[in-house]
DNA sequence: ACGGCGATGTTATTCCCTATTACATTAGGG
DNA sequence: CCCTAATGTAATAGGGAATAACATCGCCGT
């Protein structure tokens, strides 16, 4: 199934895949260009037949990992059911099983230093996977009090942001030590906990 | 006040800084050990006088952040008064107020992909920065009904988290689009349904 | 004073990565 | 069946990381 000749016949994605599996192995700074194209037999300059340059490879790299993300997202919330705010959480829960399931996609889309913007395929898939966690959102919100009601958009985008610090701090070996507690107990207590602060989840515990 | 002559006088300094300043601009991954020791007026062999590579030099400039970020930390708690809810919350707006203050420090520390471990002080250092929030939501801890009082690292984990997704995802142009909200704005409500969820806020509103 | 030694900075070199240009090969349609 | 566009290679320029050999200077004891 390798390359059987002078032509790779599929080298465009081979090369997406080389480059997650060296993203994933040696994070997105140890990646190269050239070591990709090693990986995928082939010389470096034959990669700029199909990415403008590294840069390219690894939003490329990013955008498929937005549409694996989205599409993980969309399932895990089901439409709603059995219950928005059920729904909600199995969307939470999906995010760090996305973090976990694919490191290198979730490398190349979130810890790469390359701008959500740096093309338009890729800005295009980062907001529909924002969509998708907006979406569950707005859902829920309709069962919180008014009173305590913020807008979809914001409830969204702490969900998002304690979901993000989660994996980033604690999922991999970042702070002091080592997580104190498996990160998806921590983020599911902390959902849990901001959910009840919106009044979500009544204090019956 | 330039290099007086062969001797510089203070270089390892003055490379931290020029290494933090191209941080800043360049991103941790367009920071260069070579630009850096041209902005310091040396060659770039001068830099491994002070310090083992490219990766060391960043850890310092890390390492550094956690200093001024713990004590910036330590400062806004100020032992708990006036009382331990605002100690908290000046704790958790001085998070949000370092990463501005100091995005070269910001970014070496959590976007460079250097490990935390990457030298025995950087983890010291780290460490440091970590006790102090820690001990602010001990402190909290003891306000919060039994019945729903989570650990105190893992409380303080979620604070950690939630301001570090703000600061990763909207505190710069990450993903769709740009902030919806100011991340200040964001944090200080994100926070604040947390600790309701907690018990540490009266449903007042 | 002064001589030497350790610290600090430079020059030269090697290796690798990115990117570009000119050239080679192949697939597929008129 | 060949001709062209797509695809891959070779060669090369430019720059950064890292190392080794060499140069200069600060500082110490005498």
């Amino acid at each position: 199934m390798g390359k059987r000749g002078y032509h790779h016949g599929n080298l465009k994605q081979a090369l997406v895949d080389a480059a997650l599996r060296l993203i994933e192995a040696k994070g997105p700074t140890g990646f190269t260009l050239s070591e990709a194209a090693k990986n995928a037999g082939v010389t470096p300059a034959a990669v700029y037949r199909h990415f403008e340059g590294r840069e390219d490879l690894i939003a490329e790299c990013a955008r498929q990992g937005h549409e694996i993300f989205a599409d993980l997202m969309d399932h895990a919330y089901n439409g709603g059911k059995p219950s928005a705010l059920a729904a909600f959480e199995a969307t939470g829960r999906a995010y760090l099983a996305f973090a976990r399931k694919f490191p290198g996609h979730y490398m190349a889309m979130f810890e790469s230093g390359t701008s959500a913007n740096a093309t338009p395929e890729l800005a295009a898939a980062a907001n529909k996977s924002r969509d998708v966690l907006e979406r569950a959102a707005e859902a829920l919100s309709a069962h919180i009090p008014p009173e305590k009601r913020p807008p979809p958009s914001m409830f969204s985008a702490h969900i998002w942001a304690m979901s993000h610090g989660v994996v980033e701090l604690f999922a991999r070996g970042r702070p002091g030590a080592n997580a104190p507690f498996p990160p998806e107990d921590l983020l599911e207590a902390g959902i849990g906990i901001y959910l009840r602060g919106l009044g979500l989840i009544t204090p019956d515990t």
